[in-house]
DNA sequence: AGGTTGACGGTTG
DNA sequence: GCAACCGCCAACC
């Protein structure tokens, strides 16, 4: 698996998103301490595959699922955000009801990588 | 070594 | 709200 330290990071915080909750790629990245690095998200969960990782909770800045509307990945990421109480209306998440908002301490245990 | 490719994101029309 | 562009950058020809 290619660039392995950057790769443990994001996974390791995208472990601390709760259920029921969203992330955009760009946050992800964001908190992971890799600024800007969104593609870098997208690139480490196609490897990670499923990989025990709530991939389903990472979504587009604007709420959408990244996958084709209508593809397989597509149909499994909305049922995973629906069977967690996640509004999706046409593969489509409202960010300002769901997304994550860390609270100060996950802020802090995530600084001491 | 150089061109292409995206599980992205912001801007613009 | 949508689509076309453009910037981005590591992986992959």
């Amino acid at each position: 698996m290619p660039n392995l330290p950057a790769y443990t990071q994001i996974q390791q915080t995208l472990k601390l998103v709760p259920a029921g909750t969203v992330v955009s790629y760009g946050q992800l990245a964001d908190l992971a301490g890799l600024p800007g690095r969104a593609r870098l998200v997208g690139r480490c969960l196609k490897e990670a595959g499923s990989e025990a990782l709530p991939w389903h909770r990472v979504l587009r800045a604007d709420g959408k699922i990244a996958f084709p509307a209508g593809s397989d990945a597509a149909g499994e990421q909305r049922q995973r955000l629906i069977a967690e109480g996640v509004m999706v209306r046409n593969y489509r998440v409202k960010l300002s009801e769901f997304g994550w908002q860390p609270d100060s301490y996950t802020l802090l245990h995530r600084l001491q990588f």
